[in-house]
DNA sequence: ATGACTATTGAATCTGCTG
DNA sequence: TCAGCAGATTCAATAGTCA
């Protein structure tokens, strides 16, 4: 393991820190820590409760650390910990900070201002995210990192062949799909329940640490919680510094910290992304203008429908997707609109299927 | 197609106004366009897009700018292009800007600060980006674009349906994955080079189009370029307002849109929400005679209720509407009555739903 | 053991009309 | 403006139960 030059002896390596982050990182030295990983409070403003189509009510986050009384507060807030942050910071080190779109452009315009270099910005893919209950607004699918250095023109660590090889020998992007963190990942109470409400996936930090730090590295993380971020540094043979203020909360990461054993291959088994044969919707062929709308479709027995604006069909007195009209029109309980239809070009009857093929070899 | 009410007569539909966009979205009226559609300048070295708060141009050859000042002059430029767009929206219109980490974190903050609501953020995951080549950082490989509503508790348009049939059925996330505007498409000016730098794709218009706008509604895109917000907006038989400072650009962009046919009427027409289908009060059951007063309903559970002339149900204590008894039944709060209850007909257990929808048909 | 089926759950700014 | 009420609305994954 690489000792990282110039770190204070007396650094609390590898412990939580109880109390408020900012007042805790101003007591560290300064340029004393090599990558800060940040999920500050988000800033959710909730209305009433939410039921899904079941009438069960959703577990929502109305964590009292969550409120804030307006976006004055909420900057005045980020501005004081990302300055906190910066201070202790290598010149050579970088910050990571989470965020969904209620917060994280205000996080992203304090960075700037606050005088870090934005290196990347990272979308986490959610593969199972909740849904959208009442139909209302888009699924709401991802989450925002930012990942910066401590100013312009500064060095960073960044692992670009170990980050290559965590994603099949091809040069990581900047969009990540991993599944939130739930089944026996996500830790509980005495009652069963979950210990924290927002607890990140580890697979999430494996990334972020394998990709933009060095073994021996120091990993501060302010806003600990449940201290997945003091895990996946353990594990990856990195020293972590956390900084919580529920005495609720570093109980669980204490415990869950005192199991890690170092360089546990586990966690980089849930990185290795899933291969499967992507999805094409049918309304992607008229997005991209591989079918017009308006466009006829033909059936094998000569029967036509109508493409309409949004992916959908229209034949005599049926609409709906491409499986459903062709059903309907064949008398079938179910069809399989992909082989079903057919278009016209240049003369010729072509099976969509054939777009879907074209749309496929440009994803792989 | 649909007129919009109450937009102006004078409001210069289809056309593209040369100028600044400030000024020029000063001159409409206000509350008269449904949507904006905004892909703003990022790149800090066009200083002449930047403007000093008392809105002159901020002088090019002036290079004495730290980064503070050059951020500053981005969010001033921004908060003026901002505010103008949010008087020229109506009431219930609402608003997309497409940038990217340079430039979108300044851009959502000072949405929120203009007084809109974020109703979504959205990454178009590119499935062809440029590669990173050396290897420094993750591949780019996303822009974000911001969807808000005028304010908080603003009405809003959402074709929830529309864009899960797009999807497959399935409910649209906040991910799309669309290739680059590249082959054909793409515009090229005589020399074959293309004619404007960041030319956005069809696909990604036509999903925010079908997904925010009515057919007949005003589209406005104060930073025009070679205008495929136009293009994709008169193909969906809406209409647009183009602002643009580049005559090139206009040049390139009128010749395209005068090409444009747009699709006919039965291929923009999307699928309708239930919601917008007309009311039928369970009562009309009974006066129909389709349901006998004193006649059962079962629930899915079993529990049983009877039908009262005035079209009340009544079971065990509890009387009230069908959404009402059924809720209380459950003990939930709330109950969608038409899908909760069935009838008896000839030993078979038919939904009631199946009436509206038989009552539904006689309508149209 | 295996498969079929059910129940649960996840950072959520989540309704709209009428009187 | 606000209360009241009709009635519309979910995806993927895990864990547990039962045949």
């Amino acid at each position: 393991m690489k000792k990282t030059p110039h770190a204070p002896a007396d650094l609390p390596r590898n412990r939580i820190l109880q109390g408020d982050c900012i007042a805790q990182m101003n007591a560290l030295p300064a340029g004393s820590v090599d990558l800060v990983f940040a999920d500050p409070p988000y800033n959710l403003q909730l209305r009433g409760d939410l039921h899904r189509p079941d009438n069960s009510r959703v577990d929502a986050v109305d964590d009292d650390w969550d409120r804030f009384d307006s976006f004055k507060a909420y900057d005045t807030f980020t501005h004081a910990w990302l300055t906190a942050a910066r201070r202790v910071l290598k010149p050579n080190g970088a910050i990571w900070v989470i965020g969904s779109y209620h917060n994280i452009f205000r996080v992203g315009a304090a960075l700037q201002d606050a005088g870090f270099w934005v290196l990347n910005d990272v979308i986490w893919r959610k593969s199972n995210p909740m849904p959208n209950f009442r139909g209302k607004r888009l699924t709401n699918a991802h989450e925002t990192l930012i990942w910066a250095s401590r100013g312009e023109g500064a060095k960073y660590t960044f692992n670009y062949e170990a980050l290559k090889a965590l994603n099949d020998d091809v040069q990581m992007r900047s969009d990540w799909v991993i599944p939130l963190c739930t089944g026996h990942e996500r830790l509980k109470d005495e009652k069963g329940d979950k210990a924290h409400p927002t607890q990140k996936p580890e697979a999430l930090l494996h990334r972020v640490i394998v990709g933009t730090t060095n073994a021996g590295d120091v990993v501060l993380d302010p806003f600990f919680g449940t201290g997945t971020t003091g895990a996946v540094a353990r594990k990856l043979g990195r020293d972590f510094i956390g900084i919580e203020r529920d005495a609720g909360y570093i109980k669980a990461a204490q415990a869950r910290l005192d199991k890690v054993r170092p360089y546990d291959a586990s966690a980089i088994e849930v990185t290795r992304a899933k291969r499967a044969e992507p999805r094409v919707p049918f309304g992607q062929l008229v997005e991209r203008g591989l079918l017009r709308p308006g466009e006829t479709l033909v059936s094998p027995r000569n029967k036509a429908a109508k493409v309409r604006a949004d992916g959908t069909l229209i034949a005599d007195n049926v609409k709906g997707s491409i499986h459903q009209v062709g059903a309907a029109l064949e008398g079938a309980p179910s069809c399989n609109g992909w082989t079903y239809w057919s278009f016209r070009r240049e003369g010729k009857t072509v099976p969509i299927d054939v777009l879907r093929q074209q749309i496929r070899a440009e994803l792989s």
